[in-house]
DNA sequence: AGTTAACTCATTTTT
DNA sequence: TGAGTTAACT
């Protein structure tokens, strides 16, 4: 390995072995080869590298960065611990979360699932309200508060009544053996909390640990990270405080401001150089975040020339706008050197504004994917599978039952599974567990409980199969075996109205299968770090880590498409070429007016950092459109530029729009209309 | 039990 | 504009 591509402030960072360490990494500073390279440069100083942790926030960025450590250092990255937070808490908790009276088999509850146990547990069955509750409730875990501190700082009637619905969800939580995702954070701290011999165990266990994107960290993170790395402090915390996007979500940046308090000895060392926009970019970038408060000033720099100025784009309207930035993307590309679809991205504030710009690069023929969006794994056919293996796992998961006895439809109503939850209240057991119970055959037909039974019977031995499959071929045949036995692809057939949608979600059925079994088989990385190497695992080990993954990551390799994608979203990504989109008072900043006033200057700080954000996700070229009119809510109303737009000091950084562009965009809009009438014409002539 | 028709209401989102 | 939910109906 070697340390010589790195600058004077990189190898700072990398040779700064013992101790703790907070890495100030500017966007495009380098910070992932700084993490990737620290980690062997640790290994090869002697420390062992399986006590080596690097901690990220997503499986997408736990992945990568374990492809470059393999990369760079071979071999012994393998056994580096490189997972997400909450595989992290995983990985604690089913080892010794029998210690929080926890079965190590405990099933991880989706968001979903946890709505709905709230509206169980609640008065009303209103979805915005149970939202509601679930985000306080979250909330209030990732500042590391039990129901009981949290009715204690209530502040009003409907706090407390939320506290106490906390409190009632959390029994039936234990009563499942289950967990949410916050859990996955506070249940390993308290866990390490209070029980000093786990704690030291883990101590000892982990040499360093890295943390990347350590401003998006919570509360509760910030403590587990404390008792993890003990006194002796060895971690290497890399992140960027002008790139805290999180806060709404309980992000906080008193994580950074403690730091040097809670580590007097804390090494500080600022990445500012950048590697990866042009200079009138990255001055653009500097102005917008320049007027927010500084924890700890840096200011990047780029040696990579000028550069094209930064655009502003004024458009009409939103479907106008999709039309410039359509056109935007075809005269670039048409330009100059060869570029690929790829290098393009059009960034935009919410998830609904992706829709025109769909349908304008649809009417170009230009090829593109909108990134977030629904996962792969919360497509229902997707979860409906899960629910099976989770019940294999534990039996005791009360929502994974219900989910897998109604999927396929087993002529068990609402009425039969109703007594079986009363019975199951009434003597404190799990729904499963209540299947095999005398006082049954008292309160349902005998048919009722046979088929009851007969789920059971079938779940047991669907369990103890799943077991002793073992490797990729015998989980494929396993598999396909239990879909027909349960008549799964009929199910689909018979509940989706086109048979295109059927097949299409078949389809996904099939790759989730092919995609458990390559896992079986040991040929697909574990992201969620259940265990690490490539031996062969049994299905139920494979089940046991799928709760935490979002995307099949494997067949994700980029294909040379168009990116759109929420800023939020974009974060930690680059393209040559960047539109940032909706670029209007209210949407950037989005509005700010019915806010309490002492949470505005907060939250346009946090604006004016998802600015900055975009901005820098840009290398060679940035466009920043924003339109003159836009629709809120049903009415369409005169709009303003973002007040980011003057900051970013136009005068110096931008010039106009290149006129032929315009005239592009106004043939484009002819043709929108014609295709509007085109449309219309059809619908008409369809009724 | 399952389907349709009216009705509401819209940031950011990973695990 | 559309998705998602509820209530009422068959």
């Amino acid at each position: 390995m070697s340390v010589d591509r790195l600058n004077l402030a990189q190898q700072d960072a990398v040779n700064h072995l013992r101790g703790p360490c907070l890495v100030l990494a500017g966007a495009g500073s380098g910070k992932t080869r700084v993490i990737t390279h620290k980690i062997g440069r640790l290994i090869q100083t002697g420390l062992e590298a399986k006590r080596v942790a690097a901690i990220t926030f997503t499986n997408k960025a736990a992945s990568e960065m374990r492809e470059r450590a393999r990369h760079l250092i071979g071999k012994a990255a393998g056994e580096v611990l490189i997972c997400t937070f909450h595989a992290l808490g995983v990985r604690l908790l089913r080892e010794d979360g029998a210690t929080m009276g926890l079965k190590p088999q405990f099933s991880i509850l989706d968001s979903d699932e946890c709505l709905s146990l709230l509206k169980d547990c609640g008065t009303t069955t209103d979805a915005a309200t149970a939202r509601q509750w679930q985000w306080t409730i979250s909330r209030w875990k990732s500042e590391g508060l039990t129901p009981e501190e949290a009715l204690a700082q209530a502040t009003s009637e409907g706090e407390r009544e939320t506290a106490r619905l906390m409190a009632h969800y959390h029994e039936r939580l234990v009563a499942y053996q289950g967990v949410d995702f916050d859990d996955l954070i506070g249940m390993p701290l308290r866990m390490l909390r209070n029980h000093a011999s786990v704690s030291e165990k883990w101590q000892t266990r982990l040499g360093h640990v890295l943390v990347d994107e350590y401003q998006d960290t919570n509360a509760t993170q910030y403590e587990l990270l404390k008792l993890l790395v003990g006194t002796e402090g060895n971690f290497t915390a890399v992140g960027d405080d002008d790139q805290s996007i999180y806060g709404w979500r309980g992000a906080t940046l008193d994580n950074l401001k403690r730091l040097p308090l809670d580590y007097p000895r804390l090494k500080i060392i600022k990445l500012e150089q950048n590697y990866r926009s042009t200079s009138a970019i990255l001055r653009a970038a500097n102005n917008v975040i320049g007027p927010n408060p500084k924890l700890f000033p840096k200011r990047l720099f780029s040696e990579l020339g000028e550069g094209e100025p930064v655009r502003v784009v004024d458009c009409d309207h939103e479907m106008h706008e999709a039309e410039r930035a359509s056109a935007r993307i075809q005269s670039l590309r048409a330009s100059s050197v060869q570029k690929e679809w790829r290098d393009f991205a059009i960034l935009y504030r919410a998830n609904h504004q992706a829709r025109l710009f769909e349908q304008a690069l649809r009417r170009a023929q230009i090829p593109y994917k909108v990134s977030g969006g629904q996962s792969f794994f919360d497509r229902a056919e997707i979860k409906d599978l899960c629910s099976w293996f989770r019940l294999w796992i534990n039996e005791d998961d009360d929502p994974a039952f219900m989910r897998a006895i109604t999927t396929p439809k087993r002529g068990i109503g609402h009425q039969t599974l109703a007594q079986l939850g009363d019975l199951a209240t009434k003597y404190h057991l799990s729904l499963f567990g209540a299947l095999f119970s005398h006082s049954l055959g008292g309160v349902l037909s005998a048919r009722a409980v046979g088929s009851l039974q007969e789920f059971g019977r079938c779940v047991n031995d669907l369990q103890h199969r799943a077991r002793h499959t073992i490797g990729e071929e015998a989980a494929k045949v396993f598999l396909s075996d239990w879909l027909k036995d349960i008549g799964y692809e009929k199910y689909l057939q018979d509940a989706e109205e086109s048979d295109k949608l059927a097949a299409s979600r078949w389809n996904n059925v099939l790759d989730f299968c092919e995609w458990m079994a390559g896992r079986c088989g040991g040929r697909i990385d574990d992201a969620a770090g259940a265990s690490g190497g490539s031996e062969s695992k049994s299905l139920l080990d494979v089940a046991q880590t799928i709760s935490l993954l979002s995307t099949l990551s494997e067949r994700e390799q980029d294909p040379n498409v168009v990116t759109l994608s929420t800023l939020h979203a974009s974060k930690g990504l680059e393209w040559p070429h960047v539109i940032l989109a909706g670029v209007n008072e209210g949407l950037l900043p989005f509005r700010t007016d019915d806010a309490p006033a002492d949470a505005v200057v907060a939250r346009i700080e946090e604006e004016r950092r998802l600015m900055y954000v975009g901005i820098t996700r840009a290398r060679q070229t940035l466009a920043v459109s924003w339109t003159r009119r836009r629709k809120k809510g049903r009415e369409i109303i005169a709009a303003q530029p973002s007040r980011f737009i003057a900051e970013m000091a136009l005068d110096q950084t931008t010039a106009r729009e290149d006129p032929r562009a315009k005239l592009k965009a106004l043939r484009a809009e002819f043709a929108l209309k014609a295709a509007v009438t085109e449309q219309a014409a059809q619908a008409a002539s369809k009724d």
